[in-house]
DNA sequence: CACATTTAGTTGTTACAACATCTATTGTAC
DNA sequence: GTACAATAGATGTTGTAACAACTAAATGTG
């Protein structure tokens, strides 16, 4: 549906600005969508986030600041985020060595094996883009470049 | 920035899939410049977004349940922003006339001036974009795709 | 008309993001 | 070394979004 239906607005000062509006409203329905998915799971978007970036380590620990630079959206209180998928068994929190203020985080077992659960429906959901591959790279490039 | 280099995370498993992270990523981003550009207003996105829903209106009242269909987020609670909004003198509420259920909502004079104040600093935000016309024509119709 | 259903809006509760402040540890300057 | 800044993370507070429950008014059905 297009952006002007959605909202019904009819002008738009300019395509650049229509382009503001567009992708808040896109984000919104975008995050729906993933609440909607990832509440099967127990999780919210943000943990999911959280754990892909886990798995990406590929064993080796992070630390709880590096995780908050890597996140989608930037938060402040990663702590209490990386807490509640602790007491899920998600993920293990060690005292840093080298530095004993760090928190060294690894996923664990439970926290593998859920993502690997999750693998293939989130596949299905992205195979639902109505984009081809070329249209989806011409999308990135677009947003990358929005983002200066 | 490309999203690789925000997120620091190199594999996709398909250009879509990367649509669906660089779409979340730049909206937290616009989100973040628009929130901070607000604040100067002493308005969220959203008061501003119900505020330009009323001028569209021209002069001519809209329903809290219009606010809401129209509103980029759609929120479950536009009573408590549309009230906060009153306690700032920047619109009116007033009981409806035909059906006695619904409240009809307007801006006031004191709205109004705020927004052309905004006017032109929105302009000139938006103008920064590095976006030619046809990148963001482009960009929003690949937008309104993905979101089917 | 009586009664059930739907609709508009309000309000209570819960969860969480944003912001600020605080503690503990490390790094740096002298 | 001591003193002071910088950093990692925890935690208290506030605002607000999501959800549910509620009231009141309209509508629909017999």
């Amino acid at each position: 549906m297009s952006i002007e239906e959605d909202i019904q607005q009819t002008k738009f000062a300019s395509p650049q600005q229509k382009v503001m509006i567009n992708v808040l409203h896109t984000s919104s329905w975008l995050n729906g969508v993933q609440t909607r998915f990832f509440k099967g799971y127990d999780l919210t978007p943000q943990q999911y986030n959280i754990l892909r970036i886990l798995r990406g380590q590929q064993g080796e620990s992070i630390t709880l600041n590096d995780i908050s630079c890597r996140m989608i959206d930037k938060m402040s209180n990663t702590s209490r985020l990386v807490e509640k998928l602790r007491l899920k068994g998600l993920l293990e929190r060690n005292p840093g060595q080298e530095d004993r203020r760090q928190v060294e985080v690894n996923i664990t077992q439970k926290g593998s094996h859920l993502l690997k659960e999750i693998d293939g429906p989130i596949m299905d959901m992205h195979a639902q883009s109505e984009l081809s591959n070329e249209e989806a790279e011409t999308l990135n490039r677009l947003l990358d470049k929005l983002r200066k």
